[in-house]
DNA sequence: AATAAGGTGAGAATCGTTCTCATGACATCG
DNA sequence: CGATGTCATGAGAACGATTCTCACCTTATT
């Protein structure tokens, strides 16, 4: 239960506060390493498992399978729009599709229901540099 | 482009056609293997791969990040509501969270829209069965 | 049958993630 | 202080789903 804070843990958190984006663990591991805070890159994992479970961090899946993880400004329920290609993202409110959902599962006799809704796509940005 | 119609392709369509819920490429390697029907596990992975791209299966992520394949009913696209317990599986239509989706990520300037819209729960008879 | 274009499969290679285990940090108790 | 129990760390091994390699079959087509 402890949870000690620990230098490395520490140092996680305070990486993930200064990332506005989704990153995977490999990229905080190399960010640490990078400002000289040298942590283990199972450590690394261990630090967004606990925070993952605590609710602290969202976690979702790229396309690729790899796990990316985000210290949301909302502690409750939302989803996300995120950039495919910087990571750049924003917390979506989605009344509308909480209610479909639940309407839908209910009318099917489901029970227990949680859903996964995930929006990807070109920001502004990452399209005026690629192209015009 | 050919996509010729070898044993191993029409065996593992076959296998697809007579399975309702989503499955995994090895349990689908498994249930060739067990019927017989010897076909190489990298073969069972290109033929679903195939199938994918021409959406002829859809493909979805479990929790641990295996990828499931099934053939749906229709060629559309649509979504699904899946129990987590015995993987039956009900394709849902969602014209309201398609329209939500696109407004509020055009709303954010963001460009190529894809959406990730998947329903987990309990069927009523797995919550028969577990409970009442 | 000859041939070109694909397809196959056993095993090696990838790669993100988890596990192992010897070592280190810390708090508590006496 | 020194002993002790608990949790944390990290280098590297292990895992597991998927992809790749490459020598060898199949299938269309002529
Ligand atoms: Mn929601
Ligand atoms: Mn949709
Ligand atoms: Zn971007
Ligand atoms: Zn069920």
């Amino acid at each position: 239960m402890a949870a000690r804070m620990t230098r490395q843990r520490t140092a996680v958190v305070e990486a993930l506060d200064e990332l506005a984006d989704f990153r995977s663990a490999q990229q905080l591991h190399e960010t640490l390493r990078a400002r000289g805070e040298s942590v283990g890159l199972a450590t690394v994992y261990r630090a967004l498992q606990a925070l993952a479970e605590a609710s602290e961090v969202d976690v979702l899946r790229a396309e690729d399978g790899e796990s990316l993880y985000r210290r949301c400004a909302r502690r409750e329920h939302h989803h996300h729009l995120v950039c495919r290609h910087c990571g750049r993202t924003v917390e979506i409110d989605g009344p509308t599709v909480e209610a479909w959902a639940s309407k839908v599962a209910a009318a099917q006799g489901f029970d227990d229901i949680e859903h996964t809704i995930e929006l990807w796509g070109t920001c502004a940005d990452c399209r005026a540099a690629s192209a015009g």
